[in-house]
DNA sequence: AATTTCGGCAAACACTTGTTTACTGAATGG
DNA sequence: CCATTCAGTAAACAAGTGTTTGCCGAAATT
């Protein structure tokens, strides 16, 4: 049942969704949605779950390697260039649901991504070059990072459905934004 | 019509939105719809175009400034708090849209926060601490500035209508990443 | 003054929708 | 082996849907 609304959802979105839509796809009566949820919203939660899932151990697979700045950027840029190709039902949801027309859904993606930051914002102070570093500053940071690889996993998304070289074109920006906001972390001089 | 529309869509998405329910909004009967739309796609388009005109004037009138970083840096943050606030119906309209499930849509926004890039980019080549950069830089410079702006904005719309003493915190957080950003420029060495 | 366009209406068409109800067979657990 | 939970069904409900059609009055053009 999830698979055929992550189907669904390929082009269209959540509020347009429709349980009858969603039951036929998958081959079963009307009826049996209720079975496993109360709503199309209790739907949405669960694929955030599964969507973020996937997310998580990509985040730490990037976290957990060492290495200079050069290619730590490199190394990050191709985990969500991977993740992208890999899961593109699951990343399309994300970025479509995020602002989307479901309240509980846009919370559970937006405390989910929240977590993230905090993940990162942990991550960052083990790093050298975070010495003497506000918690506050650290934290900023983190945002920084996580937004900008969800716009980067957005535009990649798009670029990638319609003309594969536009893809590596973005991947090259997002390597050269990381490049300016490293050169920008190592030259701060705190808030 | 243009307004019902807007109105509908502050608590859901275009996709879901239906001809009969613009009209009743609007006190008109459903086939009036059809002498002004020949879709609810088409309405989409129309209401992009009204969004970012306003949103066209708003950046000209930060880029026109000069000044030092520190000032131009709260100067575009006020300018996006106050634009978000003054627009909101319109600025939630785009962030929900801009991967929404309408594809027409989603390439009108594309096609206009290109255009904005590009002419951030003519601005920034023209401020002096650009001297030496490469047209690439300066693209991929714009580019980030571009999505940090909308970033901010959606931010800032989801906090604002929750609770405004977020938005605050969200406004300062703005302000230190573009410090961040504005001190990876001064150090750039180019790619 | 005549004609054409414009913006509006009511009604009808054939569907699709969400949800509930009562029912059924299989798996599961005591 | 019996009872219960689980996961499914068909049928029915009232209500809402997009779109077309033919019609109408006012405004604008000629």
């Amino acid at each position: 049942m999830l698979d055929a609304g992550l189907h669904l959802l390929a082009d269209q979105n959540l509020a347009s969704l429709g349980v009858r839509e969603v039951t036929r796809e998958a081959g079963l009566s009307p009826a049996a949605f209720y079975r496993h949820f109360p709503d199309l919203a209790a739907l949405g939660v669960a694929l955030v779950e599964e969507s973020l899932a996937s997310l998580h151990v990509m985040i730490r697979s990037v976290l957990a390697e060492a290495g200079g700045a050069e290619e730590l950027i490199d190394r990050a840029v191709d985990v969500i260039e991977r993740h992208v190709m890999d899961h593109r039902a699951h990343v399309r949801f994300l970025a479509r649901e995020r602002h989307g027309g479901v309240r509980r859904v846009r919370e559970a993606i937006d405390a989910e991504l929240g977590r993230f930051a905090a993940e990162v914002g942990e991550a960052l102070a083990l790093q050298p070059v975070s010495r003497g570093w506000s918690g506050r500053d650290l934290g900023m940071l983190a945002e920084l990072y996580v937004d900008h690889m969800v716009s980067t996993a957005s535009a990649l998304l798009e670029a990638v459905e319609a003309d594969p070289t536009r893809a590596q074109r973005i991947a090259a920006t997002a390597r050269l934004q990381l490049r300016l906001i490293s050169v920008g972390r190592r030259h701060w001089q705190g808030s």
